[in-house]
RNA sequence: GCGCCUUUAGCUCAAUCGGUAGAGCAUCGGCCUUUUAAGCCGCUGGUUCCGGGUUCGAGUCCCGGAGGGCGCACCA
């Protein structure tokens, strides 16, 4: 590639002044590469600092010490704001992933050569900068720079340096623009890391292992959702992309791993909206020889834990909210809530008639299954109640197809769910395990699916072979990661917890 | 899929009733050795998302389309 103007990628439709403004960068490139410094040619630079460790290092460091202690720091980052006062000095400003630091240069540190350099940069460029900070006037901790290498060349114009990039769309279509320019996004991400990490570190604490199941798969079950089709071209065989990994994790608990979980991409071939996007992350974890009660507590500990390790406290700030994740959480049955909250009796919802004249009392259009009605009922009459969390136990089995039945009571199963903030939050049942029962659940699905029900997946009958081996009574649980992460990082938006949301092409 | 909102300079935003499209930042040229949205002086910058229509005249009104956001529906 030459640095001319116009060798832009094809296809490129920039309007005029863009082209300028990139131009004037590929000018200062060719500048810099008379003075002898090209920077693309760097490979390495010694990193010995991050600005948060100065900041922290250096909180009691006040502008009358100086000269600051003598002790020399190299930081990499990206220069983000310049300052310059007269032909001798110039202030700017790095920012690397912890934040902004501030830096000093003067011709009388530097030299006349380098401060010349310095001068030619852009805003964007990425440098290294050596030197030991002093506090300024205005009490800002500075790096008084003492050598410099351009590390690479930014060479397109970076949005307003006070407003950012605010246009939405671009944002998440250039998401990289997007974590240069706006920290609080950087934030976010750091902290989905943090959340995903902490997730995994209490998981292996209890014991438990860390499975990856393929994500493609001949038969995608385990949910109810239309999949995501693709083909493998050697075997010629059409494969889907999975809607769970339930099915999976059970046959490993069949194998005898007892305990297993997998953080995992899930796709379901489904709209987009504020809390749903196609593909997405959930935790699936299953442990043989708990029930559904000590996935509840190990669900309350692992939720406690995450709050307390991101937020400090036991309190989540959500949009104009404020919701405590202090143990215990409340607790409420299935029926017990639909009673109190909608005044509905279970032995009329239990009822497919009976669920279904409920509906048309609320005022909704009638479903198509006992189940979706069920569903919706408590999506209007339940759910907007449930603030604090909340589990919500013993649900009735129309709507629990995986789920073990409660002993004594065939039409309601060991399944629990975890609602806060409005939203479920985790979904846990003791797993059916009597193959005989999941034959008939299939063969049930079956007749669905011939009805053009084309969300209830195809048997898998390798499962029900599994469990004829013999599956330990085994308590299983599945948490949508991002709608955690939205909880934990206060976004409305699942798009803003997903770096790369999905977004319809250009053109 | 339906409804509402939105799209103007690289970025962030203006533009009265339909009457010559502006500003700040960035860029470019100057001045300034403790500034921090640095400041000061000067220059430059437009397919008003796309395609039609109405009109003497359209960023503005009408029709169609595209992208995006939100809500509803669908869906965990």
């Amino acid at each position: 590639m030459s640095d001319q103007e116009g060798s832009l990628p094809a296809g490129e439709d920039l309007g005029r002044r863009e082209a300028e403004l990139r131009a004037a960068r590929r000018a200062n490139l060719a500048a810099l590469r008379e003075r002898g410094v090209d920077p693309f040619k760097a490979t390495r630079f010694e990193v010995t600092a991050h600005a948060s460790d100065l900041h922290e290092r250096y909180a009691d460091l006040s502008a009358e010490t100086e000269p600051a202690p003598n002790e020399p720091f190299g930081l990499g980052g990206r220069l983000m704001a310049v300052r310059k006062m007269g032909k001798n000095a110039i202030w700017a400003d790095i920012w690397d992933r912890s934040g902004r630091m501030q830096i000093y240069v003067r011709e009388d540190a530097v030299g006349a050569d380098a401060l010349a350099i310095f001068d030619e940069l852009d805003l964007g460029d990425i440098i290294g900068v050596n030197g030991s900070v002093f506090r300024s006037k205005k009490g800002d901790l500075t790096l008084r720079v003492r050598s410099f290498e351009v590390l690479s060349k930014s060479l397109v114009p970076l949005p307003d340096k006070w407003h950012g990039l605010v246009d939405v769309e671009k944002r998440y279509r250039q998401r990289y623009v997007d974590l240069i320019m706006n920290e609080d996004v950087r934030r976010i991400f750091i902290a989905r890391s943090h959340i995903l990490a902490e997730m995994r570190r209490f998981c292996d604490s209890k014991g438990f292992l860390e499975c990856e199941t393929p994500t493609m798969l001949h038969v995608a079950g385990g949910a109810a959702a239309r999949p995501f089709r693709t083909h493998h071209n050697a075997l010629d065989v059409p494969l889907d992309l999975r809607i769970a990994t339930e099915l999976n994790l059970k046959r490993l608990v069949v194998g005898g791993l007892e305990r297993v979980y997998e953080i995992g991409r899930i796709f379901r071939n489904e709209g987009i909206d504020t809390t749903h996007n196609p593909e997405f992350t959930m935790l699936e974890l299953y442990a043989a020889y708990w029930s559904v009660h000590e996935m509840m507590d190990f669900n309350e500990e692992l939720f406690a834990h995450l709050v307390r390790h991101v937020l400090g406290g036991d309190d989540v700030v959500y949009g104009e909210r404020k919701i405590s994740f202090a143990r215990p959480f409340k607790r409420i049955g299935y029926f017990e809530a639909m009673k109190t909250y909608g005044g509905l009796e279970r032995t009329d919802l239990l009822d497919p008639a009976g669920a279904q004249s409920a509906l048309g009392s609320l005022g909704l259009p009638a479903s198509q299954t006992h189940g979706q009605a069920l569903d919706k009922i408590f999506e209007r009459v339940v759910e907007p109640n449930l603030i604090d969390p909340t589990f919500v136990s013993d649900y009735p089995v129309v709507i629990s197809p995986l789920a073990k039945r409660k002993d004594g009571d065939p039409e309601i199963v060991d399944r629990y769910e975890l609602f806060g903030a409005n939203f479920e939050l985790a979904n846990a049942f003791t797993e059916l395990n009597d193959p005989d029962d999941q034959r008939a659940r299939f063969e049930a699905q079956i007749h669905e699916r011939k009805k053009g029900n084309d969300e209830i997946p195809p048997p898998d009958w390798d499962f029900v072979n599994a469990l004829e081996y013999g599956m330990p009574p085994t308590a299983g649980i599945g948490i949508g990661v991002d709608r955690l992460v939205m909880l934990l990082t206060n976004n409305q938006s699942i798009r803003e917890v997903l770096l790369f949301p999905l977004q319809r092409p250009i053109e």
